[in-house]
DNA sequence: CTGAAAGCGCTTACAG
DNA sequence: CTGAAAGCGCTTACAG
C-alpha cells in the first residue's frame, strides 16, 4: 500500500479540470480564483487524500516553515536526562509553533561541530531556537558564528548587555535578590550558594549577584567559603553539599542556584542528619514539578515558562521576517513553600512589572 | 548577511573543476569518483561553507531523512505538561535518531483532525512515532487510517494480539503482577487499583489484569469497588483517592496506574490524615524521575526507556527499508522504594528474560 | 571515472 | 480569473 504514488498537484487538477497552476493557487488561497473553481479543487483534494509535497514547495519558494530547537548541555550530562525546566519549555514552544504554522526539528546532540548551523543551511529550518545550561564559554563562539552566517536564532538565556544576537531570558538577578530576602526574612544570615558563579554559567551569575546585592542591602558580608560550584543536576549539588560541608564553615541556609542542584542538596543534608527547615532552610530556582513534591517541598523561583516559549518564537519569527525584534527580560516570581520555613510572609517588591510570590499551600 | 546567496553545488563544481553531477555523487559518497576530485570536492565543500539542500534532495529521492513524533494524549490535559514519562522517551528517542542519521520532528498538538497522516503524507517525515496515554478507542480509529493510506508508523503502548500496525511496550500484565506480589508479601490484601481499567486505556487495563491475577493467585477476591477510574494526571490520581474514600470502603494499599496517579492519592491521603506506608501502602508505574523524590519515596515499576527509544526508531526505520519487523513487549521491573513499607524483599519472578527488582535505597 | 540532460512537484511572474 | 512555461537545487540513469 506505500506503492500507491501519492497524488500530485496534476492529478487534482486533471480531476477538477482545471490548470495545474489554479490548483497551486487556489491551495495557497492566493490570488484571485473563482469561488466554483476554487470548490471543485478542494473536493478532488479530499477526493485523492492530496497533500502539497512540502519538499517540492519549500524548494521553490525558498523557506522552509520549520524551526529547529537545539539544546547546548554540557557533555557530562546524560543526552537523555534534560533538565526538567526544559520539558514546560518544550511544552510551550511546541504549542507556540503550532499555532504560527511551523513545524519544529528537535536536536539534544552536540556530536556535530557545527550543530547549530547545520540546520538553517541545508535548509532544514528557517531558524533555530536555542535552549541548554551548558558552559557559556564554549557557546559564544558558536554564538558569533552563527551570527557572522546570518542564521536566524534567539536565545533563551541570561540577558545581559555584549551578547551576540537576540536572548530571552528571566530576570535573574531579580529572582536571586528576592529568594534572599525571603531567606533572611525568615531570620537566616549565613547563606551558602550552590551553583557555578562565574562566566561560565551567565544565569547562575545574575542570580548570584543578585543574592549578594540582598545580602549586602541588609549589612551583611558574603562570605566566599559559602559559595560552590556545581552544575546543574542533582548529583553535582549532592557532591557541592559535601564539599561545603567539609569546609567546616557554618551555614543556616542554602541556596540552590537550580531545583536540581537544590534537590541534591537536600539529599546531603539529609543524610547528614540536617533538618530542612529548622536546621538550614533550603531553596532552589525554576520551579520544576518535582519542587512541589519533594519534602519538604521547596521554596524557589518560577520562571514564565509558558510565556518564554512564545516569546522564543514569536521573536524568532520577527527575526525570519525581518521585522524589528530585541532581546528582553521576564520577570521571576518567587515560590514559597516549606524548605525555608516560615512560609507566611511573602516577599513582594513593590511596583514595576514585577509579580507578586506565591505562597503554595499545596506544598 | 542572511541575504548572501547559499551556495549550490554547481558553485562547487565551478570552484572544483568539474561537472555539478560529479560534485552530486562525490557528496554522496557514492560510485567511483576519483580520491584527487573527492578532494576537491570537499575543499571546495569547505571554502564556501556549503550544505547540501536538504528540500532538493528530499525531493528527488523522495524520502526525507526525518522522522516525525506525535503525541496523543486526552484533550483534558495540558498540552504544555506531557507526561513525564514520556520525556526520557524523548530523550532517547532523540538520541536513536541521531545516530541513525535521521531528524526528529515533534508536534504534542492534536488540533488537526488528521495530525497523524500529515506528516508523511506531506513528505516531511518518512514515517511516524506515536507516544501518548490517550483515550484508545478514539486513537484506535485513527491507527485504522494511518494503516490504510500506507503510513510508516509504529507505536508505544500496549502490545496486544489484535492491533493495527507496530506496537512495542512494555510488559504491563507482569509489572501489574509483580507489583501486586510485593503489595501482598508486604501483608497487605485490600489493594484498591486507581486507574482505567477498560478497553479505552489498554495499558491500564493490562497493568490491572496483571493485578487482579497476582490477587486471585492469593485466594483472593477481586473487589469492583476498590478500582476507581482516573486518568494519567495527579489532580486525576487525587480525585480519583477522594472517590474511593467517599465509598467508604477499606483498603490498606493503593496501587497508582501511574507514578503520577499515585503520587496524586499520595496527596489526597496525606490530606486525610493516612500515613504511608503505615496505614496505607502506595505503588505507582513508571518510575518518572519525581517518584524517588517524593516523601515517602514511590515503590513503581520501571519501564526501560531508553531501550524503548532505540527500538521504536529502529523498527520504524526497517518499516520504511521494507524489512520485516515486529511488535514486541519489553521487560518491566519492580523498583522497591519507601510507600509500601518493607523494602526488604524483593519479588523477583524466576526465569524468562525477566529482570530482578531493585531496591533503591536512595529513596 | 566523468559529463550532459531529464525530472522530482511545486510556485510564480508573464501573458492573456 | 486562468494557462503555459520557467526554474528552485538536487540525483541519477545514460552515454562515453
Amino acid at each position: 500500500m506505500s506503492q500507491k504514488r501519492k497524488p500530485t498537484s496534476f492529478d487534482i487538477a486533471h480531476l477538477a479540470g482545471v490548470s495545474q497552476s489554479t490548483v497551486s493557487r487556489a491551495l495557497r488561497g492566493s490570488s484571485r480564483v473563482s469561488k466554483e473553481t476554487h470548490r471543485r479543487i478542494q473536493e478532488a483534494v479530499r477526493a485523492l487524500n492530496y497533500k502539497v509535497d512540502k519538499n517540492a514547495s519549500n524548494l521553490r519558494t525558498q523557506h522552509t516553515g520549520t524551526l529547529a530547537l537545539l539544546f547546548f548541555e554540557d557533555p557530562t550530562a546524560d543526552d537523555s536526562n534534560i533538565n526538567p525546566f526544559f520539558h514546560s519549555m518544550l511544552g510551550s514552544i511546541t504549542r507556540a509553533c503550532a499555532q504560527h504554522g511551523y513545524d519544529l526539528l528537535i536536536s539534544f546532540q552536540q556530536l556535530s561541530q557545527n550543530w547549530h548551523a547545520e540546520y538553517e543551511d541545508s535548509k532544514k529550518a528557517d531558524g533555530l531556537i536555542l535552549l541548554g545550561y551548558g558552559d557559556y564559554v564554549s557557546y559564544r563562539a558558536r554564538l558569533d558564528q552563527l551570527l557572522a552566517l546570518g542564521t536566524h536564532f534567539v536565545r533563551w538565556g541570561a540577558v545581559l548587555p555584549d551578547q551576540p544576537g537576540l536572548s530571552i531570558g528571566c530576570d535573574n538577578y531579580q529572582g536571586g535578590h528576592d529568594l534572599a530576602a525571603h531567606l533572611l526574612a525568615q531570620g537566616r544570615s549565613r547563606i551558602a550558594f550552590i551553583g557555578d558563579a562565574s562566566q561560565h554559567y551567565p544565569e547562575f551569575f545574575e542570580r548570584y549577584r543578585g543574592f549578594a546585592a540582598a545580602l549586602r542591602a541588609a549589612g551583611l558580608e558574603v562570605d566566599p567559603l559559602l559559595q560552590v560550584d556545581a552544575i546543574t543536576t542533582e548529583a553535582s549539588g549532592h557532591q557541592a553539599l559535601e564539599t561545603l560541608l567539609k569546609r567546616g564553615v557554618s551555614f543556616d541556609a542554602v541556596f540552590g542556584a537550580s531545583d536540581l542542584i537544590a534537590i541534591g542538596a537536600m539529599r546531603a543534608l539529609v543524610e547528614h542528619g540536617y533538618r530542612v527547615p529548622e536546621d538550614v532552610s533550603l531553596a532552589g530556582f525554576d520551579d520544576i514539578p518535582m519542587a512541589a513534591n519533594v519534602h519538604p517541598a521547596l521554596t524557589t523561583v518560577a520562571q514564565d515558562t509558558r510565556r518564554a516559549g512564545a516569546l522564543l518564537v514569536e521573536n524568532l519569527l520577527k527575526l525570519i521576517r525581518d521585522e524589528p525584534a530585541e532581546s528582553l527580560k521576564l520577570p521571576a516570581r518567587l515560590v514559597i513553600r516549606r524548605s525555608c520555613g516560615g512560609g507566611s510572609s511573602a516577599q513582594v517588591r513593590p511596583g514595576g512589572e514585577h509579580q507578586p510570590a506565591t505562597i503554595d499551600v499545596t506544598g
